[in-house]
DNA sequence: CCGAATCCACAACGATACTG
DNA sequence: CAGTATCGTTGTGGATTCGG
């Protein structure tokens, strides 16, 4: 992931610009809200206020703001039905897929460590 | 993951409590500097400068914060040589080691998609 | 060398209101 | 129903300074 920042190369620009750029994506996908889409997107394709509904404690600007970032990085197809009222669903790509394995190992692993992580916070708060 | 957030059980406090750590843990962990913090870790013994050095971007601040946070979470060991200058060295733990996997899942998938991701953004932003 | 505290600019977020 | 815009509050994060 990170590469040196400067080793006098003549590519020494295209280097750092690239890293930032990789930077950039990182932070876009290490994420709470981002990894909780992807998780409950899963196979599925679910509309706006379904996703909204199924995560709950996030705020209707948020997950627009999270869905129009994974659709411009092509994590998220979304697709609109002109109907009335309108139907927008969302669907997750293939790069998105293929986070699915991380965003559910973050969700396990969560699970299994609570009670260790409980019990570590108890210790050091004292 | 998410489980509901009321089912009317008279448990339900207690579940809506497990849920709200279980999201702020999840938070602590899909965190960039975090993430980062532990691939770059993985199975050596650092010292704080050496963190700082071999982290590009990161700054004093949020490094002791979120080394703090990660200590707190039982993630990392922080052990103090009471020397002068004083050394103080980071290395993970059991639940910190078995996220290497994840935060390098996450390393490896933004490198695989990184033209991918640029091109998507293109087409977006046109 | 490491860490804590202060200050402050600015980004994130929630709430609300308005459009197609 | 879905999306955008605005506003006000909170929080985040960098720079700096002081202390062990």
């Amino acid at each position: 992931m990170v590469t040196e920042q400067f080793r006098g190369s003549p590519k020494e620009a295209d280097l750092t610009r690239a890293d930032s750029l990789a930077r950039e994506i990182f932070s876009d996908v290490a994420n709470k809200w981002a990894l909780l889409i992807i998780n409950v997107l899963d196979e599925r394709t679910l509309r706006f206020s379904e996703l909204r509904h199924e995560i709950q404690g996030i705020s209707h600007k948020m997950l627009t703001q999270n869905l129009r970032m994974m659709e411009r990085n092509g994590l998220v197809e979304r697709s609109v039905h002109p109907t009335v009222p309108p139907r927008v669903e969302y669907t997750l790509t293939e790069p998105g897929r293929a986070l699915r394995g991380i965003a559910d190992g973050m969700c396990g692993w969560t699970h299994q460590y609570l009670g260790h992580i409980e019990a570590s916070r108890r210790r050091f708060d004292a």
